[in-house]
DNA sequence: GGCGAGGATCAGCGCGCTGCTCATGGCTCA
DNA sequence: TGAGCCATGAGCAGCGCGCTGATCCTCGCC
């Protein structure tokens, strides 16, 4: 990432175009605009943007379809702005690969606050400053060795096993929506194969359960996704 | 934002608006006034005022068509001033992109509360601190890592009540009517049925309220919506 | 070529969330 | 003080959702 980030903004109507232009260039970033999705897609190949600002436009879903394809192309973080609030559609966008969503009217010193904190967490990456061990109870999780023991001895899980759990613990006490943890471990296309994930958490929780039928590590909420708690909490 | 917050009042009569005046300027603030939609206007891209006070007059519609050309044209805080029992012009008002409504007559210093909760919360965005925690009593809510605890231990919600204490908990201090409860949880076809909204409500009541009989927390606006109190005021 | 492990499917089951109705109670205003 | 609206409370039925068990298939290894 060099010095100062630069931010792609995929916006049609141009005069929010002009607006976030000013005011993203106010605040120190380079500015690259599209005002349609083969103009983005191709820029985002030329220019290698750090954020991508995603205006989802008004009535259809070709805002939601560039999601996907934005996100096999670039490492970007994906910030999508609406002006629908509704969960459903917030839902879907983070499902489909969006890292934020922010509502219109937007408060553009908020826009700016997730910016800052996008580019924060790029750098942190970046940096190597990531954690890669992650105890959780008596597991132990080491992301560099590819090693998971329980009580000190080695469990030995299967590659999607592995993999759910690593995307679990890259984001320890939060919340993984099922169409997240699909898209990461088996990819774009298997998002909705819900059965693949359940059938992957029984096998995770019968190695590092104490007590597999009340998973007090892997939990469930209801309708969202599965969270990894680090201690183990009543 | 300025040291001393700027108040623009729109206010057709000109008794009231001298009262509203010498209030704003008693209490420390800047004062701007207009008498006329088209003055307002024009004051609003001239003066740039933190908070705007709007009567929304007798008989005539005017008032509230001027509501979305402010929040298009300016960030300002949208204050409301309302006759006591048109409990549709409020809603109306919200739904059209106000913060929040008084009732004539109306409470100087309940005015000034408002109006001081409002900087309060631009003054933390103008920060560029993005709010995912909030406090309301002893409830703390964890936006972040989808979490709400009550003295310290955690509580679970279902995805409705939680959906609805977020919407109340990014907006606290505010009045958010039924129908933008229920578009942005539970989509835009059910914006009639308050009964939905009712029952989830009850249903945080009865795990975040000390008294879920008398609410102090989530509490009622009659006709109109609920409001999420940060401080347990009497 | 046989064997075992992992992955993809499918059917069955039970909990509890959601949706919906009826009954009760409180607040406003005439 | 009574009438009417609006909010609250309780109960119930359907089913969405998550979990389990079992089977088939594929691939790698011996």
């Amino acid at each position: 990432m060099p010095q100062t980030a630069k931010i792609l903004i995929v916006e049609d109507d141009a005069h929010i175009r002009r607006l976030l232009h000013a005011t993203m260039q106010r605040a120190g970033y380079d500015v690259v605009e599209a005002a349609a999705a083969r103009q983005a897609l191709s820029l985002l190949d030329i220019e290698r943007p750090d954020v991508v600002l995603l205006d989802l436009g008004l009535p259809d879903r070709d805002g939601l379809e560039l999601i996907e394809p934005i996100r096999l192309r670039s490492a970007a973080t994906l910030i999508v702005v609406t002006a629908r609030d509704e969960s459903a559609e917030k839902v879907a966008a983070l499902d489909l690969g969006a890292d934020d969503y922010v509502t219109k009217p937007f408060d553009t010193e908020e826009l700016l606050a997730r910016i800052r904190t996008a580019l924060r967490h790029q750098r942190a990456i970046a940096a190597g400053e990531l954690v890669t061990v992650v105890e959780a109870g008596d597991v132990h999780i080491d992301m560099d060795r590819r090693r998971v023991t329980r009580d000190g001895s080695e469990v030995h899980l299967t590659p999607k096993e592995y993999g759910v759990l690593v995307e679990l613990a890259k984001r320890p006490d939060r919340v993984l929506s099922h169409a997240q943890l699909l898209r990461t471990v088996w990819g774009p296309a298997h998002v909705e194969r819900v059965e693949y994930l359940r059938i992957v958490v029984r096998g995770l929780r019968q190695k590092l359960e104490k007590d597999p039928a009340r998973p007090r590590l892997i939990v469930n909420e209801l309708a969202v996704g599965y969270r990894l708690l680090l201690r183990e909490a009543g």
